[in-house]
DNA sequence: CTCCACTGGGTACGTTGTACGCGGTTATGC
DNA sequence: GCATAACCGCGTACAACGTACCCAGTGGAG
């Protein structure tokens, strides 16, 4: 069998049965990588700095794993597996997908590289299949697959959105030095001329919004869960609210 | 005034005063960038590739644009001037967030690289503030800058994570030129082994529920949108429901 | 007129993913 | 036990990338 045959990386054995044994492991090199990642972001994670970050020589990357593209796939599944669903359904669904809910959320701002990464499609690797389960169990007994799977996704909707927007405004903040209700009027002089030229009222309010004192990220993000796991209650059969 | 001083492109003027015209312009160029990348993708329209497709020098496109990040977040804002925001808002809530849910949707799966460009910081460009503030205006009569922010960015996240999801699908398609619903239970060993497994019981019944056919994805769309949009009413005092 | 800030663009550098091939190692078939 | 084929780690090499630097030419300001 040629390794074209392998449509994706989960079908790919990862120790063949001859042959000398291998040192490494597509294990140790994902750790390495989602290390390299967490600290210098994806793109600090070339072939060469993990292969170095583990010992190894560039070229040997490749006896475990076909691609960066195919690693790539390899460290989101890993992270998948960081998110805590065991137990689920405990029929409290409310609950589950809530802990679910700060799970995924710990999860991308632990990573936030993960935002840069566009699944081609769902690879399903084996975190990902058990996180499937578990997740879609919680509200499997009262909707129909269909209907499960669109909440699911306004769910993860939700929390990636609001993780996204998150880490791009930590990492700004982090390159400015500045807090984030100075960043805005005071040290962006873009934005101040624009709200100075008048012409855009509605962008000033929100300006002018983010110089008071907020709810912490935390509690935003909890208060938009909230109306979302109402959006959510509203779609399943009246006693199960 | 130094390059550095700039603080982003939209400071930065297209046209010094002195010197000899230049042959080319940023709208120009921006414009060849997106030809490029709605018909290859994104990461083939390198600087190069750009540069030739108007037949200029590769480094004549650092006299217009600081890099090619700059350039991408050009070629994003001229996206966001697709969507027709004109009339907003018109005093029909519903109607407006609709048209421009419509408007997002389609100009996301006209141009499907969006979906790899993360913005580190909105970045403000003419259209994308035009667009914040005709759409902002649709609800800010109803509700405070805050709630609005919520409920559009509810909106906002609707439509991309759903248009991401279509595009991720239909490149596969017509990666492997076999429909929908053939993909994942038949020209899909790996799918196929896992059904056959018995492990992921709920994972199958995907797969199954795939094998049927479905609304279209864009019915499925609407439907969906509805649903946010009623979440949305339900979120605004009881009068404007 | 003289300047000199600007133009388009050629060359070159550092970095990337990875194809290829080498010499050594090991489980398998005889 | 031994030849063989499959596999190991990895050095070398290449094409493609973004872009720094430099140059000769150009045209408005003084």
């Amino acid at each position: 069998m040629t390794d074209a045959e392998y449509v994706n990386i989960w079908m790919r054995p990862e120790r063949p049965a001859r042959g000398p044994k291998p040192i490494y492991s597509r294990a140790q090199i994902t750790e390495a990588a989602v290390r390299i990642a967490d600290a210098e972001g994806l793109e600090a994670a070339t072939m060469r700095r993990i292969a170095a970050e583990i010992g190894a020589g560039a070229m040997s990357l490749y006896r475990y794993v076909p691609s960066r593209d195919n690693l790539v796939e390899l460290m989101a599944d890993r992270l998948m597996g960081e998110i805590d669903v065991t137990g689920m359904p405990s029929g409290d669904w409310r609950a589950d997908l809530t802990r679910y809910a700060d799970g995924l959320r710990a999860m991308w701002l632990r990573h936030p590289w993960i935002a840069t990464v566009q699944r081609s499609l769902p690879s399903f690797g084996p975190n990902q299949l058990l996180l499937i389960e578990r997740l879609m169990g919680v509200l499997d007994a009262f909707v129909s697959i269909d209907e499960n799977l669109g909440l699911v996704a306004m769910l993860n909707s939700y929390v990636e959105s609001s993780a996204r927007e998150e880490i791009s405004s930590a990492r700004e903040v982090r390159r400015s030095g500045l807090s984030e209700s100075e960043w805005m009027a005071r040290s962006y002089p873009y934005v101040d001329r624009l709200v100075k030229s008048g012409e855009y009222p509605i962008f000033t309010k929100i300006v002018m919004e983010a110089r008071q004192p907020h709810l912490s990220r935390e509690d935003q993000f909890r208060y938009g869960l909230q109306r979302v796991l109402d959006c959510i209650a509203a779609a399943l059969p009246a006693e199960h609210h």
